[in-house]
RNA sequence: GGCGGCGUAGCUCAGUGGUAGAGCGCACGACUCAUAAUCGUGUGGUCGGUGGUUCGAUCCCACCCGCCGCCA
């Protein structure tokens, strides 16, 4: 009985593109988990799309002089095609400024105030006379009133650390134009968090599988919760569901409150899309399905506390099972910074590297416990050393020894003990590599993948079929003959990290069918009229269960292999890191 | 300022209440089928500092130093 996988993928903020830093912690590794669910035959829904909505995206919009909706458009799709490009295989990305996706937003906000967890309040907030827009306390800078610096932000003094209202600030000013900011009442919504605080701590504590940081973290949130507001004073969100509200121009739901809620209504939209409209409540509603979510540790509090919260006070729809949170990723040292430059891009990277060498740098030197640093000579080092190096020149010299002495598998003598004993070792890699992958430890599951290939390149340079082919043909035959099933079991270990290269490998193994689907981009037309960008659909789930040991028959004619990887010249480190140097 | 994280071999990182591991580097050797790729042996750390709890701490607690992040 396969199981129902809820892969929930943090949604990245259509603002700009994607760096490495990013798809480091919500992508690759959510990615290598859902493939290997799919290999096992597993029925995945690996879900997740672009956050277009709050005042960021208005800023960003305005500054290029286009609508909030243009910019958005732009961005989404620059952030499709370097997801796509990385091999990230969701059965959907879609985004927050889909129709679906307003009318699953508006019917959870109006349960959870038909339950009586959503109150109103008024409160003071700053407003920007020439625009009309709500001006976020950050935005707002002036005089601190307790230690006179002069450019204190609305929310905090960064002199004196005191917090502040924006309205204490001596002589406001607005951060993005400078001019006076004027000050409203103004009614908003709060969202009764306190409510769930007891649940939320019972379910917190029972979470014993979680990874230690995310669950210490947010038994801390929950020792303090505060109603926390899910409207905004801006035009640029989905509308308030209620009675006088809806119709106003100037009143949004809180980009937090609607961006969650994707993980439901992507899943809603993909029932939709392939025609099985109630398809989603296979993963939300079924006790034995279990909810996996992926993200940087800076997003723990919206899926260990909100998003549990607003489940609650729905009703009827699966918690998460589990909370991978990823630390950060630094770069050469620093932490990334687009506008200081200090960043390299996905497309960018892409665009002179391969996918399969970055996904298998961001698993084996990635920040899955701790943050950890990209640097280009550990790149090159990674990809010349370990994958160029131990695995890929164990597939090589495995095929070229077959192919060209046997033109194919060849047919095996007898067993020795030597040849099943690097069998069995490469098979009990099953189930050691998906005990790692389950329990989210992608770092020592690729790493006991590539310790079963040098056991490999060992037991090659043991029997040395090159030289016993002159003197024992048979042994030479069933020394290839092993070596070919284990590189064929090897690659079934690697494919969810590296799905790229390892279908290469498939069909340069003989076979003709697809092991590690690629996703696609399709356009997808809504009953509203509009339409947007869906990457999904190459993804699918296997009927079978592919994660077995090779059972590739001999006899079978090979093609003339090629090397799976490229190896790097040792200058790109100059190179790249005076690229970097220029973009300060 | 508050909160949090980190500090383990030259480097990048694992790890555990009973005086430590991997990969790389380095040295030497084997091999030369393979993208000069592989394999073996060896080298190497008073686990940031000082106290405390404990029969015993690198692992727990306190303080200190250093680095980083968040609140911003």
């Amino acid at each position: 009985m396969p199981d129902h996988i809820l892969v929930a993928v943090a949604w990245p903020y259509a603002n700009g593109p994607r760096h490495l830093g990013h798809v480091a912690g919500f992508g690759v590794p959510s990615d290598v988990f859902a493939r290997y669910h799919r290999l096992r035959g597993n029925r995945v829904l690996m879900v997740s799309g672009t956050d277009e909505h709050g005042a960021p995206i208005t800023y960003g919009a305005d500054s290029e002089g286009v609508s909030a909706q243009e910019f958005a458009d732009r961005n989404n799709e620059i952030i499709v095609k370097e997801l796509q490009a990385l091999g990230l295989a969701y059965d959907i990305f879609t985004r927050t400024t889909t129709c679906n996706h307003e009318r699953v937003v508006q019917d959870l906000f109006r349960r959870l105030y038909e339950a009586g967890f959503i109150e109103p309040q008024t409160v003071l907030g700053a407003f920007s006379p020439s625009t009309g827009r709500t001006l976020p306390d950050r935005y707002v800078e002036g005089t601190c009133p307790i230690c006179g610096f002069p450019e204190a932000r609305g929310d905090q003094c960064d002199n004196c650390g005191n917090q502040l209202d924006a309205t204490d600030l001596i002589n406001p000013r607005s951060r993005l134009n400078g001019e006076v900011p004027e000050f409203k009442q103004a009614e908003h919504f709060y969202f009764e968090l306190p409510a769930f605080a007891a649940e939320l701590e019972r379910w917190v504590r029972r979470q014993k599988h979680w990874r230690p940081n995310v669950r210490n973290f947010t038994l801390r949130l929950l020792e303090d919760l505060k109603p926390r507001p899910i409207t905004r004073d801006l035009d640029w969100g989905v509308p308030i569901p209620l009675p006088g509200w809806q119709e106003r121009p100037d009143k949004r739901i809180y980009v937090w409150f609607d961006a969650v809620m994707g993980y439901l209504s992507a899943s809603i939209e993909w029932a939709h899309n392939r025609g099985t409209p109630e398809a989603w409540q296979e993963w939300w509603r079924n006790p034995n399905s279990r909810g996996y979510y992926f993200m940087g540790k800076d997003n723990i509090t919206f899926h260990t506390v909100m998003w549990p919260a607003i489940l609650l006070g729905v009703g009827e729809l699966n918690l998460p099972y589990d909370v991978v949170a990823t630390e950060f990723l630094t770069l050469e040292g620093k932490q990334f910074s687009t506008s200081r430059g200090h960043v390299i891009e996905v497309s960018d990277f892409l665009s002179r590297y391969d996918p399969d060498p970055l996904r298998y740098y961001l698993i084996s030197a990635g920040p899955e416990t701790s943050d950890s640093d990209f640097t280009w000579a550990e790149f090159l080092r990674r990809n010349n050393d370990e994958l160029v190096g131990t695995w890929g020149n164990l597939v090589h010299r495995t095929l070229v020894n077959a192919q060209r002495n046997f033109g194919g598998v060849p047919e095996p003598g007898e067993l020795s003990e030597r040849d099943q004993r690097v069998l069995d070792q490469v098979e009990a890699g099953f189930d050691s590599v998906a005990e790692l992958l389950e329990a989210a430890h992608f770092k020592a599951a690729l790493a006991e993948a590539l310790r079963l290939a040098a056991l490999v390149n060992q037991y090659l340079g043991e029997e040395q079929p090159w030289h016993a082919i002159k003197t024992d043909r048979r042994r030479a035959a069933t020394t290839l003959f092993v070596a070919v099933h284990c590189v064929d079991s090897l690659k079934t270990l690697l494919t969810p990290f590296l799905p790229f290269t390892c279908q290469h490998l498939h069909e340069l193994l003989g076979y003709g069918d697809v092991l590690a689907p690629q996703p696609q981009l399709s356009e997808q037309l809504e009953q509203c009229g509009r339409s947007h960008l869906v990457l999904g659909g190459g993804a699918g789930y296997e009927e079978q269960d592919r994660w077995q040991p090779s059972r590739i028959e001999s006899g079978r004619r090979l093609p003339v292999p090629e090397p799976l990887f490229k190896k790097l010249e040792p200058t790109i480190v100059a190179a790249e890191l005076a690229r970097l140097a220029g973009g300060d």
